[in-house]
DNA sequence: ATGTGTGCAAACGGTTTGCACGTGC
DNA sequence: GCACGTGCAAACCGTTTGCACACAT
C-alpha cells in the first residue's frame, strides 16, 4: 500500500493539530503511543500498546501508557472497546464502523460496511440523546470453527468410549 | 405490574429445566444467582450480583458467585456484557436486544427496539460466521446533561476569572 | 456412590495512585 | 516559570486457583 506512510504522516499532524487545539500538551510519549495505535488494524491492550512504544521509546513506563490512552479515550483519539473477559482494548479507528465479535475466543475485528452505517438511529430514547450507533456482529471465526469441529469429534468418539 | 412474579417463577422452572437437560446441578446457589440476576433490568457486576444473592443465602461465597456467572455465560443462560473501563457485566436478557450506552458515565441500557431488530444482517463476513447482531447507540444520558450543563457553566466562569 | 459444586484463603494481573522530578508551552 | 506530564513503586481491586469438604443426582 503506497499511501500508507503519507497517511500516517497526516493523521500524525492532525492528531497534533488536535492536541494543540485543546491546549494539551504533545509530548514524545503521546505521539508514540498515538503512532503505535494508528499503525494497528486490531484492538490491542494497554500491554500490547505498551510493548509496540517500548520498542521506540524504551524508557517509557507502563503507567504512562495507560495514562495517555485514558486521555486518549476521553478526548476522543481513541476509543475503549470493550470485551467480555478481557483487558480493556483500544481502537484508533474513529470513523464509524462496526464490529465483528467471535463468541468463542473473544476475537475482534474492525467491519466496515456501508449498508449498515445507513441504519437510521432514533435520535433520542430512554432520556439518552444519541450521537451515533454501531453494530455488533457476534459469530465465530474460522480457527475457532475449525477448533469446534474437532472438538466435536472428538466429544463424539468420547460418547461412543462410554457405551 | 400484576404479571411479574408469575412470569419469574416461570423463568425460573424453565432454568431448572434447562440445567437437567444438560446435567447441569441445580444448586441453591446457582438458582438465587440466577434470580438475582432476572429480577435485574441493567446489567449488574458480578460483585453487584454478589451483594444481591447475600441478601437471600448470607453464606454464599464471592467465588461461587463469579463461578455460577460465568458457567452462565458459556450456556447461554446470561451473557457478559463488554463495558469499557468497568469489571464485567452480566444480562439475563438473552432475547435479541440492543444498547444504550452513556459516553460520559458508561451507564448501560437494554433497549427493545423493533426498528432496529430488522436491520439486515450479513451471514458471512470476513471469515466469521455471523449468529446475531445487536445495536449500540452511544449517547449521553440525562444525569450526565444535566451535569455538563453545569460542569460548562463552572468553566465559562473560570475562563472569565483567567481574563 | 460419585462426580460436581462450593467455600476459603491465597495468588494473580491489570490498573490506579501518591509523590518527586522532568518537560512542553 | 508554571502547569502539567512522567516514572517509579506500592497499593488496589476484581478475578482466578488449589484444595478439602459438601451436595445433587
Amino acid at each position: 500500500m503506497r499511501t500508507h506512510q503519507p497517511f500516517a504522516r497526516e493523521r500524525l499532524r492532525s492528531f497534533e493539530r488536535f492536541c494543540r487545539a485543546r491546549r494539551l500538551p504533545v509530548t514524545v510519549q503521546r505521539r508514540a503511543v498515538f503512532e503505535a495505535l494508528a499503525a494497528r488494524g486490531d484492538h490491542p491492550t494497554a500491554d500490547q500498546i505498551y510493548e509496540d512504544v517500548r520498542t521506540k521509546l524504551p524508557e517509557v513506563s507502563r503507567t504512562t501508557v495507560y495514562r495517555v490512552l485514558e486521555t486518549f479515550g476521553r478526548l476522543g483519539v481513541a476509543q475503549s472497546v470493550c470485551h467480555p473477559g478481557s483487558s480493556a482494548r483500544y481502537d484508533a479507528n474513529m470513523e464509524r464502523h462496526h464490529h465483528l465479535v467471535c463468541v468463542r475466543c473473544g476475537k475482534m475485528r474492525d467491519l466496515a460496511d456501508a449498508a449498515l452505517d445507513r441504519i437510521p438511529l432514533p435520535s433520542r430514547r430512554c432520556g439518552f440523546r444519541v450521537l451515533d450507533g454501531s453494530v455488533y456482529l457476534r459469530g465465530v471465526c474460522s480457527e475457532c470453527r475449525d477448533a469446534e469441529r474437532s472438538a466435536r469429534r472428538s466429544t463424539r468418539s468420547r460418547a461412543e468410549e462410554k457405551r
